[in-house]
DNA sequence: AACCTTTGCAACCGCTCCCTG
DNA sequence: ACAGGGAGCGGTTGCAAAGGT
């Protein structure tokens, strides 16, 4: 037996939204919010929709200030900094582009923005290096001053990153212990590439500019020894699931 | 012109988180 | 401390439009 589904299957419509429907949802909650409840608001609203549509409708769509169309150059930086950074913490990402939703993210992502970064980096003959146990998040921590690999509390899920207003610092705190984990991974900040021959450098003053360094692309047994023998090192993220088995390293 | 393939995006699904009683 | 339920999130799907043959 599962869980009770949220809604009347049944006696709820799916699928694109009417334009009389989106009325009716904006309207009601204009006039009177959202209540905090979105499984009860449509039957308020007279909708005949399930909550959590209503929620993604008003959210991604209906809600004032929602920005549509061509993402700029520096939304593109900061997407692929965020990324490369935290993953595909979409809500997260969103809340850095002030009109932009984590649905509009993801899905520029997926249709574009990757493709624009794959098709220009050279794909790597090397098959993607195995590390075991292989942790659920298929992401895992190098710390090389004990030379250990590690996996961040639940998958980075109990990290809430504040940013600084210029995205040149971020840190991640660990709820229970207080940890500052992110923060020094920030030393010689690299991420994916934007343009030939490009990569988005943070530097150990934490600016971060387009640079023309040779690329990173390396496999893990690479990395560990560039790092043992580089000292700002501390810390790279190897995503594991990275088709080409290709390394973010901080 | 007709058909097929690709692309882009809105929306759904199912899971986890978190709050409340 | 625990269970239940709603909110929020990320992955995935479906479909229309655009592009190619």
């Amino acid at each position: 037996m599962g869980r009770a589904p949220c809604c009347d299957k049944a006696n709820v419509k799916k699928g694109p939204w009417s334009p009389e429907e989106d009325a009716k949802l904006k309207e009601y909650i204009e006039q009177n919010g959202t209540g905090g409840n979105w499984i009860t608001l449509p039957q308020k609203a007279g909708l005949r929709r399930c909550g959590k549509s209503c929620r993604l409708r008003w959210l991604n769509y209906l809600r004032p200030n929602i920005k549509h169309g061509e993402f700029s150059d520096d939304e593109d930086k900061i997407i692929c900094t965020l990324f490369a950074t935290i993953g595909s913490r979409w809500s997260i990402i969103a809340a850095q582009l002030p009109g932009r939703t984590d649905n509009d993210i993801k899905n520029y992502w997926n249709t574009k923005l990757k493709k624009k970064l794959l098709g220009r980096v050279p794909q790597s003959p090397r098959k993607p290096h195995q590390i075991s146990p292989s942790p659920s998040s298929s992401t895992l921590l190098y710390n090389c001053s004990n030379n250990t690999y590690h996996t961040p509390p639940t998958s980075f899920s109990c990290f809430e990153p504040s940013y600084s207003s210029s995205f040149s610092k971020l840190e991640y705190s660990n709820g229970d212990h207080n940890q500052q984990i992110g923060k020094h991974c920030y030393n010689n900040f690299y991420s994916e590439v934007a343009d030939d021959n490009q990569k988005l450098i943070m530097s150990s003053n934490h600016d971060y500019e387009w640079s023309t360094e040779t690329p990173l692309d390396y496999g893990i047994e690479e990395i560990k020894q560039l790092i043992s023998t580089t000292s700002s090192c501390n810390t790279f993220i190897y995503y594991e699931n990275n088709a080409d088995g290709k390394v973010l390293y901080y």
